[in-house]
DNA sequence: CGCACCCCCTGCCGGC
DNA sequence: TGCCGGCAGGGGGTGC
């Protein structure tokens, strides 16, 4: 579900909803996520004051008056919202924080692919291992040319591989290249210098668009406020197999690498 | 190193 | 109506 423009949704969201709370109780409902939440989950976040909220590519940072970091990646149906006092746990709801406000932050996930854990900013670092923010000067078309050069991966591959560019996943990988008229299927290395630089054009002008529109909704996700996001009414091309490509009326076509579906159109898309 | 597959988990949708 | 396969925004592991 969430890619950058979703977690950064939250993330704003959430910012003005819990920045300077503390958190007054934890109850973790059901700790098998990804991987087990720590045994000591619980008491290492008690008490602790929320600094700031950050993000890197699909994460969430909670900054802790401790200097540690609560770290969230909401895999595909996680949820993180603020709801008022009293409102009884709903299905799937996996984690409760209680804030000094009365107020509690939910972490729902249906499918449990999400991840939390806790701990030193610099571990925190070193378990992600994430590239470069592809809203950063750092995402230039020198950056990915460099990394194009030598691979035989496909473009689409290449640019949802978190440790080359972190937060771009499989919607936002087809809608870009449909923008920057590069198929998915192309070698990376293939790509001209022209083409490389309306790829990563493209991607920050998807990636800030979507944040405009509080990202895109299929069906789980909501921000921070339990509210839904827009963006999907301007999908181009994702979930639009058969239908006429905006640009030339091409039906759109869908094609599978990896188990994961790739969205393009076959005129405009080269 | 890249890739084709598998797994994790739940829910929904379409076909029979 | 029920069952079954396919598919879904995430990542990670294996063996070739």
């Amino acid at each position: 579900m969430p890619e950058l423009p979703e977690v950064e949704t939250v993330r704003r969201s959430l910012e003005r909803l819990i920045i300077g709370q503390t958190i007054a109780a934890v109850e973790v409902r059901e700790p098998r996520l990804r991987r087990p939440l720590a045994p000591d989950f619980a008491t290492v976040l008690a008490g602790r004051a929320i600094r700031q909220v950050g993000r890197r590519g699909k994460y969430l940072h909670f900054c802790l008056d401790d200097g540690r970091v609560w770290l969230v990646h909401l895999g595909m149906t996680g949820q993180l919202v603020v709801s008022d006092p009293g409102e009884a746990p709903r299905l799937h709801d996996h984690v409760l924080i209680t804030l000094s406000n009365g107020r509690c932050l939910r972490y729902n996930d249906t499918r449990r692919f999400g991840l939390m854990a806790v701990g030193q900013a610099d571990e925190i670092a070193a378990l992600t291992g994430l590239g470069v923010e592809p809203l950063s000067p750092a995402f230039s078309p020198r950056y990915l040319w460099t990394k194009t050069r030598t691979t035989r991966r496909t473009v689409k591959d290449l640019l949802m591989d978190q440790r080359v560019v972190a937060g771009i996943g499989n919607i936002y990988a087809s809608e870009l290249l449909f923008r920057a008229g590069v198929r998915p299927a192309r070698v990376a290395s293939t790509l001209s210098w022209q083409a490389t630089e309306r790829v990563v054009k493209a991607t920050k002008a998807v990636l800030r668009e979507a944040i405009r529109h509080r990202g895109s909704s299929i069906s789980d996700y909501l921000d921070g406020e339990g509210k839904p996001g827009n963006f999907q009414e301007w999908f181009r091309v994702y979930g639009r197999e058969g239908e006429p490509c905006q640009g030339c009326a091409a039906p759109i076509q869908r094609e599978t690498r990896g188990g994961r579906s790739a969205f393009f159109c076959p005129t405009c898309q080269r």
